[in-house]
This record gives structure tokens, sequence and C-alpha cells, in this order.
DNA sequence: TTGACAAATTAGCGTCGCTAGATTATTTAG
DNA sequence: CTAAATAATCTAGCGACGCTAATTTGTCAA
């Protein structure tokens, strides 16, 4: 009997509007405004039912950041120039990587500020938050002799960049120069 | 008459009460645990007498924020070994940052994440707020052209490696071998 | 038709940041 | 020295939060 198939589909399709309204909200107003009593308004059902798909809100937020990460892999993966030579790549990725931090700062805080409850480094650990760690070694690879922590090191500058140029602690108007020596750094020659 | 200076002295000096206990409580317990209630607790006051210091919670973060960037700032300068060479004063730096970072990750949270209401780059931005960059600048200035730029850059990298080895996202093990990769890297000697 | 089970709701607990209005001190003026 | 004015502080409470216990409603099998 179908019956069961259709009340799964139904329960993974309301699963997927709270996320959906959650991230709507949270890029329109700032997570503060995700609540759940808001989120249950907007999928029209009580509030408890939230609790019946997540634990928690943290959950929800980490549901949200997951797809994230999914995004973001995909993007920087695309950002690589086919032509383009081993340095001209690392900027390629380090641009759509500061790109997508700004362009969607409420997706940005849900993956790297706010508790998620996600657990990397792990067996278990969803490939998407693997995926976008593969796209920045693939192009720190020819530059490093132990990749993962020179793809760790590079990781790390862009998300300093990121954050600090979020809060207003550096120019924004010096970004393109902060990439540059980025880029001269990874490549070895400043 | 000094009944007045009397006033004004206790007046600053409950206010440090304010800011010592919710340091204390972020340090023990978290920030989520520093509530206007059980501040007002600490200090044997009523809650609204807060606001008559600070006119938020965000405020008070800042204020205990401030004092972060300046004791940042002292450890900086005193990290610089007067005997090192250019490279090692490099790693200096790079080490007290994030031994800072993760000896008082509240303290950090609250000076580079939580919302402080803090203005930064301003006429009117406090000395504090400087001092950390300065003594970065400092270090960076033999191997830069442009060195607020090259110092932005920095701070970003050592801010981001801070962050994500705070989420559990990079290899603590590594922590050492990310530090000589970003002197090398600042040195330019990849 | 009924009884068991699942799904969803209502109602509410404890907590939060924050503030209006009342109360108690302290200062100033007559 | 008293009374009015002002400052300092408190009590009480608003609206909103995450979350959950207890109840009602819906759905299926015997």
């Amino acid at each position: 009997m179908g019956i069961s198939e259709r009340k799964t589909r139904e329960r993974s399709e309301r699963e997927r509007r709270i996320i959906v309204a959650a991230r709507t909200i949270a890029e329109r107003d700032g997570w503060a405004s995700v609540t759940i009593r808001r989120l249950a308004e907007e999928i029209e059902y009580s509030q408890p039912v939230l609790y019946s798909h997540f634990e928690n809100r943290d959950q929800i937020v980490g549901a949200v950041a997951l797809e994230g990460f999914g995004e973001l892999a995909v993007i920087l993966r695309a950002a690589i120039g086919p032509s383009s030579t081993a340095k001209e790549r690392v900027e390629d990725v380090a641009t759509a990587y500061l790109d997508f931090a700004f362009a969607r700062p409420a997706m940005y805080e849900a993956m790297f500020v706010l508790p998620t409850g996600l657990r990397f480094a792990r067996s278990d650990t969803p490939p998407q938050l693997r995926d976008g760690f593969g796209a920045m070694a693939t192009v720190i690879a020819p530059f490093a002799q132990d990749v993962d922590t020179a793809t760790e090191t590079f990781w790390a500058a862009l998300h300093g960049l990121a954050e600090l140029e979020r809060h207003g602690r550096i120019r924004p108007a010096f970004r393109a120069q902060r990439i540059t020596l980025i880029m001269r750094m990874v490549s070895g020659q400043l």
C-alpha cells in the first residue's frame, strides 16, 4: 500500500518547508527572528510539531547549515576555471568563497558561527561537510607538501577575512588586495 | 565638596563590579548564563540599575570585550622577543594570539563574535581597539609593502585559525604546523 | 463498532530582556 | 527646620522565548 509512503513523503515535505522557512526568515530578518513560534505559524502547524522533526532550535539551524555546505562546495568547484593556472585557481576559489560569505551572511553564520549540533571530522559526518574542503584542497595541492594542513590554513585565512569584514573590523575596499596577498603567499612569492 | 566625587566614584565602582561579574560568569558558564537577572543578583542591586550603566545587555558584553582588547594588545607586545629575528617575531605574535584565544574563549567570543555595539575604525574608536592591530603591524612591517593590508590579512588568518579550531573544524594537533605555514607564507618561502 | 495507536493541539512552565510606575532617599529652597 | 523638588532605586509586570505535559482528534485493525 502507498498510504504509508504518502505519509512519509508528506512528512519530509513538511520538514523541507520548515528548513526553507528558517532559511528565508534568517536571510531577511536575521537568525534572532527565526523562532519556533514563527516557524510554526509559517508552516501552519502548532509548535510541538517542529519537535517531531528536530530535537531543538539548534538542529534547525544545523539543517540549514548543511544545505549551505552543499551549495558552497558546488560553488567552489564551479569557480575553478578549467583553463586557469594553478595560481589563478587559488584566486578563483578564494574569491568565490568570500562572494558566498558576503552574498549570504545568514547562511554563512549558520554554517560557521551559530551552534548547530553538526558533527565534523567523524565517521558519520555528512559528505556536504567534506566536499567544500575537498574543493579547496584541489587548488592548494600543487603548492603544498602537507595538503590537509595547508588547506586548513588556507580555509582559516578565508574564514578570518570573511568574519572580520562582516564585523566591520577590516576595510571592505581592500578585499581584493587581501585576496591577492593570500594568493601570493600560497604560491610562495610575497 | 567631595560628596559628589564619592558618588561618582561609588557609581563607577559599581559599574566595574558589573563588568567583572559578567566576565567571571561568562568564563565559567558561558555567555548564555550572563543574564541581567543574574548580574543584578551578583552586585546586589535590582535589575533596572544595570540599565542606568548600560543601554542593554550587548553593551555589557562590549565593556568586557573592550577590556579584552586592552589585554590582548599587552600580551602581543610582550610576546615580541627583543632578540628574535623578524621571522621569529611573527611566530611569537601568532602563537601568543592563539594562546590568548584558546585560554580565554569567552573573552575571545565577546571580542570577535558576539554583538557588542563597539564601533571600529571611527574617530571615537577607543585606543584598545587599535593597539592590538598596532602590535601585529609591528612584526608584519618588515615583510610588507602595504603594512595595513598585510596586517589585516595576517590578523584574519589568525582569527580564522582560532575560530575554526574553537568550533572543531580543524585538527587541534596540527596547530603548530599551521602557524609554521603562516609564518613561512608571511616571510615568503613556502 | 470498538479499542489501540498515532498525530496534532491546547495550555502552560520557567526564563529572558526590558520598562512603567511607585517608592524611598537626598538635595535644594523658603 | 521644614517642605517641595529631584534623584536613586525598587516592585511588578509585559511580551516573547524554548520547550513539554496533558489532552484531544484522527486513523486504522480486530
